[in-house]
RNA sequence: GGAAGGGUGGCCGAGCGGCUUAAGGCGCACGCUUGGAAAGCGUGUGUGCGUGAAAGCGUACCGAGGGUUCGAAUCCCUCCCCUUCCGCCA
């Protein structure tokens, strides 16, 4: 969400901003609005600063006994007028702020110009792509000759982009997640927690969830909706507070189930797991003072790298363009992961700086050292990291040429000591 | 789901149609007092918007949204949330 007075401010700098998201010039018709409404709203107020004072001499007049009936038709005179400039007034503040609402974030003038994908930056790689020394499979092809995942029954029940893991591999579903959010909350200070995973409206739109992209999520009948990632009920946990200073860096990570329609993405990746309806994911969220978000990036990014490291899988880190830097980011850096049977590199983290954006939305602000109001709180939002991804990843790496899968060392203490995965 | 009681400023809490730009208290800030502190005393202490060079002035805000009225924290309606009891239930 945008501040107007950035527009006021400097309308030409905001055009040129929403320009590098391919978006048409906006400000001169919001200030045209706006400054509709600043008059509206000073000549209402002079209307009731009148009937104000009236109001108060007819009450004055009711205590003495006198008559008040002049007084009041006075005041009433001014209805229709006051009525319609009130309706102007909140017309105007509803127009404004859809608009704004709408508007995606003003990017970071490191971010890399592009149109979409293709203009991402490699910034570093960690690890070269995984020789197995044969030729490798895909994760479903493992999955199923295992017997351990069933996309044909999964789909019987609920329909396509969904999967039934069994066995082996539902456990080392499960120990990824543990491992992940033990490495989160024992190394890197995150605190663990278990949230809501159905929201509601308003803290759909404080992760900008709403209104522009409500077709990808899920919603309940009875007005709620399924979230699309822990980050939404994690970075609402400071919805409408004012946080005292000395409690920041806030820094939260959930297990959770993600919830995603997946509209529009009708055709890409149908098979497999690697993009479904219903996923597990470790998310980890920041909020901290708006000095500290830049590097707050930095340290988030370097938290799910590790979870990579300690899997052994190779990794690649990038900045995403200005195309394909999402709705509320300032900067994101996607973590990919080399997939051996698709021999290509694929998002397993993505980690981003919404600087004030959603602090905006939320109201979500601190408490400096003086007890004043601050300002907005920055909030951040990364993957550490998809699980179902992770998995994926891990079966594709660690595979066997007899279709058995190795567990990755670091996971083998959350797999009971398991150090393979094999047909049953 | 049913019944009752509630939601007021950073916190507690009064107010239940005009004298409230919300009493009082706590907290906080500054000052007086003191050798220093505590206590005491005094002063100040919300947010948004509009207007203004500024000081200031105006306006809105007492869970949210509507309504009644010359005037609403206060009355009416709808919704949300909290507490207690009952019912149901992993």
């Amino acid at each position: 969400m945008h501040d107007i007075r950035t527009l006021r401010d400097d309308a030409t700098l905001f055009d040129a901003a929403m320009a590098r998201r391919g978006l048409p010039p906006a400000a001169a018709g919001i200030l045209a609005q706006d400054s509709e409404r600043r008059a509206a709203q000073t000549a209402l107020q002079e209307i009731q600063s009148f009937r104000n004072a009236l109001s108060k001499r007819i009450g004055e007049a009711r205590r003495k006994g006198e008559d008040s009936a002049a007084l009041e038709a006075e005041v009433s005179a001014k209805r229709a007028e006051m009525e319609a400039l009130e309706k102007k007034v909140a017309g105007l503040d509803k127009a404004i702020f859809d608009t704004l609402a709408a508007l995606p974030n003003v990017l970071d003038g490191d971010v890399p110009e592009g149109p979409d994908e293709s203009a991402n930056v490699v910034l570093k790689q960690v690890g070269a792509p995984t020789d197995l020394g044969f030729e490798p499979k895909q994760h479903f092809e493992l999955g199923e000759a295992l017997g351990m995942m069933d996309f044909e029954t999964a789909t019987k029940m609920a329909g396509s982009r969904f999967t039934i893991l069994r066995g082996g591999l539902a456990r080392l579903e499960r120990a990824l997640g543990q491992f992940m959010l033990d490495t989160h909350t024992t190394q890197h200070g995150y605190t663990e927690h278990t949230v809501p995973f159905l929201v509601n409206d308003a803290t759909m739109f404080g992760t900008n969830q709403l209104p522009k992209f409500a077709e990808d999520s899920f919603r309940t009948t009875d007005g709620r909706w399924l979230i699309a990632t822990s980050e939404i009920p994690l970075t609402n946990t400071v919805a409408g507070e004012i946080v005292p200073e000395a409690k920041l860096p806030i820094r939260l990570t959930a297990l959770s189930d993600c919830f995603r329609s997946e509209a529009g993405a009708s055709g890409r990746d149908t098979r497999g797991m690697l993009r479904q309806h219903q996923f597990r994911k470790v998310e980890l969220v920041s909020i901290v003072h708006p000095e500290q978000s830049v590097a707050e990036q930095e340290r988030m990014t370097a938290s799910a790298e590790k979870v990579l490291e300690l899997l052994g899988l190779p990794y690649r880190r990038v900045v995403l363009s200005s195309g394909d830097t999402g709705f509320g980011a300032v900067r994101t850096f996607d973590l990919e992961v080399w997939l051996p049977g698709q021999q290509m590199w694929r998002e397993i983290s993505s980690c981003s700086n919404t600087r004030d954006f959603q602090a905006r939305r939320m109201n979500a602000r601190f408490r400096n050292a003086e007890g004043k109001v601050g300002g907005f709180v920055h909030t951040l939002n990364g993957s550490g990291v998809a699980v179902g991804r992770a998995l994926i990843a891990v079966m594709e790496n660690y595979q066997q040429a007899d279709g058995s899968i190795r567990v990755p060392e670091a996971l083998v203490p959350w797999m009971g000591g398991a150090e393979f995965i094999r047909k049953v």
